[in-house]
RNA sequence: CGGGGCGUGGCUCAGCCUGGUAGAGCACCUGGUUCGGGACCAGGGGGUCGGAGGUUCAAAUCCUCUCGCCCCGACCA
């Protein structure tokens, strides 16, 4: 239950962020630093989020599947640059009942290197490919600083991690799963995303090359949402993965890997909240509307709580995800505070006078204060609470991308370059040299954090150095 | 690992300088009055003051050590 008021973004963002996450009841600090606990709120979320993405995967020929959480050590290092890039990071098991392990075992901080091996095994002929996995699980990466469901020791995932017969197929592969992310993310989650490619030094450690999302958070910074990579050959040769293909002949296999994780529901928060609180977007939220019964006395409580149950009932028969809110002895405008607070897209009061006039009132989330409010009438509210949430999700996707797009400039200088990764992303041309990308990073902090698809083709000077350049990159201070 | 800050009921903190055996607000419980934008009154429960050691007749307070957390600098979904 909320007590006080938020800070505001404009106050102290990060604060904000904080104090949101425990109040709405999403999540809780767990007694291990770093760890968190998920709360019903938010997992509910997670769930919401778990459907739309998981329905995607099954339409596009995947299957799920479990896997152990314990990892042989020798596994991790046997793909050169997987180890370099994880080995700080392990969390590992040395003693096991009592006994000290012959073999350390780390606890997955990815599961490439198991699937590989399972890979292996499974696969013999061109006729076993493409295999195409999916695990939702939750992996340990020993991180030093942390945030909840931003970054933290563990996380909850999906993993999915594909084996294919030809280059072609595996980049096919990577390229549609990040299709995917982006679909689910702008028409599930009404969050703008920008897909495109890593830099070599942006780039999960053993991948021949990482694409992302990336979405801009209410205060101008990136968030990485989604990842999907083309693993080439290099999980292929350190595991065995073979297949004999149609000659006959024996080859390696190409597998991808791709993943999103809890961290997106940060980007949730981050992307549509508001200063009174979350604002979740109807295709995802766990309650699309919450009915606040009004009344004085038992008298009036009796037909305010029959018509509210009835208008439940018929909500959910239409299936509009509906709480009616039944607490003891808070007040209406406590209960609109807190409601608003946990992001609820669509309020319904219903009192005395609405039981007399067989209307209702509706407010949505998205237009805070009385001004939101519209008197509906009783007739055909399914319907017009289902119009109402359409509605709101558009009008969040629709600020959200205005809101990005103001921040996204198109620096011609380093100067101008400076100023704007203050405030939001540069989209700039760059020469593709390492030496620019960490002089940038060295002097703004900001990083880049894709090469967009979208951008045309076109040539001019490199934001850093000025030399030629074929390609914009997408800067910007990232969380 | 370097720099800064903090550990006192569930939460935010006061008390510490100048030792005398623990307080406020919020939250929680009970009863009553309230209720269409964060109600009020009355009563009540709850803390070995992060831990260990020391000084002292007496330690939340002074001394030493230790543990933990938060913020800022090098990795990451």
């Amino acid at each position: 239950m909320a007590e006080q008021k938020l800070p505001t973004r404009a106050e102290d963002f990060s604060e904000w962020y904080n104090q949101l996450v425990l109040k709405a009841e999403l999540a809780d600090y767990a007694p291990v630093r770093g760890c968190m606990i998920v709360r019903p709120y938010g997992w509910a979320l997670w769930e919401n989020i778990q459907q739309a993405l998981d329905r995607r995967f099954k339409a596009t020929g995947h299957v799920n599947a479990a896997f152990p959480m314990l990892i042989p050590k020798s596994f991790i290092e046997k793909e050169k640059s997987h180890v370099e890039g994880f080995s700080p990071e392990l969390a590992v098991v040395t003693i096991g009942g009592g006994e000290k392990l012959a073999e350390p075992l780390v606890i997955r901080p990815t599961s490439e290197t198991i699937i590989g091996h399972a890979y292996a095994k499974w696969i013999q002929s061109y006729r076993d490919l493409p295999l195409l996995i999916n695990l939702w699980n939750s992996v340990v990466r020993w991180e030093l600083r942390t945030k909840l469901f931003l970054r933290t020791l563990e996380f909850y995932w999906q993993e999915g991690h594909t084996a294919h017969a030809t280059f072609e197929e595996a980049e096919f592969e990577t390229r549609q799963m990040l299709d995917i992310y982006t679909d689910f993310a702008v028409n599930e989650a009404a969050v703008p995303v920008i897909p495109g490619r890593k830099t070599a030094g942006e780039r999960f450690a053993g991948a021949d090359q990482t694409y992302s999302i990336e979405a801009m958070m209410g205060d101008g910074k990136a968030l990485q949402a989604g990842t999907s990579h083309n693993l080439g050959q290099n999980f292929a040769k350190a595991f065995e993965i073979r297949y004999l293909d149609k000659q006959g002949q024996l080859q390696h296999c190409w597998t991808t890997s791709w993943g999103l994780s809890t961290r997106f529901i940060g980007a949730i928060i981050m992307v549509h909240g508001d200063d009174q609180g979350l604002i979740l977007p109807p295709r995802l939220a766990p309650f699309q509307v919450v009915i606040v019964p009004i009344f004085k006395n038992d008298e009036e409580k009796g037909p305010v709580m029959d018509l509210a149950r009835k208008i439940r009932a018929d909500l959910v028969a239409s299936d509009i995800r509906v709480k009616l809110d039944e607490r003891d002895g808070l007040t209406p405008g406590f209960r609109f505070n807190d409601w608003e607070m946990r992001g609820v897209p669509l309020r319904m009061e219903v009192g005395p006078k609405d039981v007399a006039k067989g209307s209702v009132v509706l407010a949505r989330r998205d237009r805070p204060g009385r001004e939101g409010k519209t008197f509906v009438t009783l007739d055909g509210l399914p319907a017009t609470v289902s119009k109402a949430l359409v509605e709101i999700q558009a009008a969040l996707l629709a600020r959200a991308t205005q809101f990005r797009d103001s921040k996204t400039h198109h620096p011609t200088d380093f100067a101008e370059f400076r100023t704007c990764v203050e405030s939001g992303f540069a989209l700039c041309f760059w020469c593709g040299s390492e030496a620019c990308e960490a002089r940038a990073k060295e002097q703004t902090k900001a990083t880049i954090r894709c090469i967009p698809f979208a951008t045309e083709p076109a040539n001019g000077a490199c934001i850093v150095c000025g030399q030629p350049a074929a390609e914009k990159a997408l800067f910007g201070k990232a969380y």
